[in-house]
DNA sequence: CGCAGCGTTGAGTCCCTTCAATGTGCGTGG
DNA sequence: CCACGCACATTGAAGGGACTCAACGCTGCG
């Protein structure tokens, strides 16, 4: 099995993937150590500011990126401005959209970043070689195909206060829980960025944020720093 | 290439699935004659009337399906009863979430709709097995998140008459154009369905389908049956 | 200090919802 | 055949939740 055999011979992979966050990720978990080496010889780590571009809306990338660290969202803006927040990925996934090569969206770094980006002709010919690659990218497609319409029905058909506690809560699961029930993190994202993912403004995000705070379902430190005492309580705001 | 040899071979392939129109679809398109034959013989023609239920949310399935004809909704529902549409599919799309045994959402005929049912445990032994079939259903997986995503957009940021305009346009492009301009179709849906898939009340949708009524963008017959007479028109009302 | 970026708060408005009534098409049964 | 009931759709009036516009507070930085 390929996933065996790669993470038994570490030894003769690249020396920069060892200590890697997106080692055992979606792409490098699946490679076998011959082809992890040739995707490291061609890789290369970038780091990318908070706010600033990965990919283009309407670019044609020849790029694909792992994240190492760091939030990256996904944004569609019409031609008259406005923005739509449609995905945020964290370490370690996988950013680029096989098959077709102009992105119908862009990828900023919401926080500041580390991504390492390879040659998508060279990942193209792996997939295309590699079942077990295939399936695990096939796998995440599904994944976030599962967390869009999750979030459509966020966008549908809830309240801007159980907008907000959606977002509170998606972020807090992707944080390590201090105890049983109460979760410690940062946001990575402004209230402008909130505003563009939940489909609201500034002011009702922020709004909504101090409704949450004073009824005692988070308590917040400095703007983007949050406690959530009792996650189940944060579950019943989203009914659901 | 395994394409080729099942379209050349059709001699040998199931008669009911020669004039099929699920046939050359994500999943019959790239099985080999040996393939199409052992699934056929494990499948079965399915008629289910527009409003009931092909899979229920939260239900374990033991089956995929292909659509052959009408039209399927996937939708999401909260436990206080909201509702939200989170795709439409058309003939010959596949039907089911591989990797996951229980369905996050349920699929309900949106119009009288057939089905080729089959079980879930041989294609995904098919799918281990045929590298092709993979890639097929991996696109398919990929144009569908494309598609979730740009609908997320119209939720979160599109107004109710930019909304019901995305509506039909998204059911006019999957119509027969009549002229190169002009577009005529059956709606699938209800306007109950309709502001279930925009995030809207009926009477909403109501209102503003007479609006685009009123204003020459459509034309209206028999409730259910629409004209637009210039596409380019309906695409500047979403703006996009 | 002064300014810029970000966040909060308030007042007023508007778009969509809610509630309610009416209209339309269709199948059923008298 | 028409009356009746039902499901679906339209329309109107009133209300409310989120938006708009505007002021103000906080923090970091040149």
């Amino acid at each position: 099995m390929d996933v065996a055999r790669s993470k038994g011979s570490d030894a003769g992979t690249p020396v920069a993937c060892a200590s890697c966050q997106a080692r055992h990720g979606v792409v490098c978990g699946v490679l076998s150590s011959g082809q992890l080496k040739d995707l490291g010889r061609h890789s290369l780590r970038r780091k990318v500011d908070a706010g600033s571009e990965i990919v283009a809306q309407g670019s044609e990338s020849s790029f694909y990126s792992n994240i190492m660290r760091g939030v990256v969202k996904l944004c569609k803006v019409m031609p008259d401005g406005r923005q739509q927040i449609v995905d945020l990925q964290f370490a370690p996934d996988f950013v680029g959209r096989p098959f077709v090569r102009e992105s119908t969206l862009s990828a900023e770094a919401a926080t500041d970043v580390e991504i390492c980006v390879f040659p998508r002709d060279l990942l193209d010919r792996m997939i295309s070689e590699t079942p077990e690659l295939r399936r695990s990218l096939h796998d995440q497609a599904l994944k976030e195909l599962d967390a869009a319409r999750e979030w459509m029905l966020t966008l549908g058909r809830r309240t801007a206060e159980e907008k907000v506690a959606s977002l509170l809560h998606l972020i807090a699961t992707h944080a390590e829980p201090q105890t049983a029930t109460t979760t410690v993190f940062d946001l990575p994202l402004s209230r402008a960025e909130i505003a563009d993912f939940l489909g609201l403004t500034i002011e009702t995000v922020s709004r909504q944020i101090t409704r949450l705070r004073k009824s005692g379902v988070i308590r917040i430190e400095k703007f983007r720093h949050i406690i959530v005492p009792n996650m189940d309580e944060m579950e019943r705001m989203i009914s659901a």
